[in-house]
DNA sequence: GAATCGTCAATTGTCTGACATTTGATCTTC
DNA sequence: GAAGATCAAATGTCAGACAATTGACGATTC
């Protein structure tokens, strides 16, 4: 039970900790790895290894030819989208997290930036909620793609609040939930039920009526909760 | 501006589509670095090159000895936890977010789970809370411990919530913020008004009152802002 | 003088082969 | 049957080589 890591991730700690305390700013050259093998005494192939665990968590780039090295990252909120919602999505899916709880998660969330949302959307924010409800509304829409258009409806009420971080923070758990969505089928009478929701939660936006809107989401999460639940129902008894 | 990835990324970007996918199952073991390097016909250093970015992301798990290998890895919260704040501390440290905006993303998110916090908080998380409280109520107090004691008694209030998917998402949130707090210079003052407002609020959540637990997490939001303001006040006249 | 082209050197990416280390499995011995 | 010795498979590390890329620098040409 040996309990000394690879030197590859003490490697990768120790460069991971001087750029997370700030002590190599964005954008700052690493040592070449001839350089960084000297330094700790390893060998070059073990450096690279520390360096491809640090670039899989965008902390690096790396560029090759003569001016080329590892750069300390500038993490954008792009590539963090990317982590969080792979990640959350396998959390999801391996944790056996229930449905409820996941939905539970997500509406609280989402009711946490209903009202900035409400005083900040912009414009553009509306239209593009306007334009996921009319696809929701077409009667050919496979259920994949209306739980897609779910999603980007969704983002686009977050995204409202104009709070990059709110935006960031809930993308894993409006996203990850999609696969778990993808798992109920909508009834033309479900869809139906749900625009009018989305519509009615459009028009309290636009009317900057926050309080409305917190109220619309509410049953929103009750209906999608009551949704999931007649799912597995129907699942449970045939055993 | 040849835009093919490393194979060594390519690669890395196949395995992590089977697992996210699903085809590779939990605990199933990988073939071994031989195997998989006859597979993708590379040599044996680029293969583990892959398999360190997959390690590095928590997806797998590796092993040595006669048995050992690759193992798909189970994902726990515990996990996601880490990669999560650091994340997120990255993305807050780089200067694309202010004060402000993390601020109001976090008292956001926090009074989204305030209200099931307050119905379902055992007596375990309310101890921890009083604990903390006291904690930061002593004088000798330094700044740093005073934030780790806030940051501490927040995660006990969201845990209350019962939803392990909040937890995890707002770790990230509450966290992450912990290094903006610590530029704050706490006076005696402003921490006797902290530890009233967390006295309330405990109090609150002990009596179930979910609507004083808001106003009371609203209070706090206001006070914080305004705390940090003051600090970029007094810095930003000094040019 | 400016633009184009070639060369060069530095750096990362990949390959090959070897050895060290760990660890469960198996065999041996009592 | 139990304890220890041995083995084999796998990862971890090392050493050295070559390929590929790319900016810098100089040479050539107009």
């Amino acid at each position: 039970m040996k309990n000394t890591p690879d030197l590859s991730a003490q490697i990768a700690k120790s460069i991971r900790d001087a750029i997370v305390s700030g002590d190599l700013p964005v954008d700052e050259r690493l040592p070449s790895e001839a350089e960084l093998s000297e330094q700790f005494n390893v060998c070059r192939s073990t450096v690279r290894e520390a360096l491809k665990r640090l670039a899989a968590q965008s902390l690096i780039r790396t560029q090759r030819g003569a001016t080329g090295g590892a750069f300390v990252n500038h993490l954008t909120f792009e590539d963090a989208y990317g982590q969080q919602i792979t990640t959350s999505a396998l959390l999801l899916s391996m944790n056996t997290v229930d449905f409820d709880t996941a939905c539970e998660a997500r509406f609280a969330l989402e009711r946490a930036c209903a009202p900035l949302s409400a005083k900040r959307r912009s414009a553009d924010h509306l239209a593009t909620m306007r334009a996921e409800i009319t696809r929701q509304a077409q009667p050919g829409l496979s259920d994949e793609s209306f739980c897609a258009s779910d999603v980007a409806f969704h983002r686009a009420l977050v995204d409202g609040a104009g709070n990059p971080v709110l935006s960031y923070q809930l993308a894993g758990a409006v996203e990850a939930i999609e696969p778990l969505m993808n798992m109920i089928t909508f009834t033309a009478r479900s869809r139906t039920h749900i625009v009018g929701l989305h519509t009615a939660i459009a028009d309290a936006l636009e009317a900057q009526n926050a309080s409305d809107v917190d109220t619309l989401l509410a049953d929103l999460a009750g209906y999608t909760a009551a949704l999931g639940k007649s799912v597995a129902d129907a699942k449970k008894p045939a055993t």
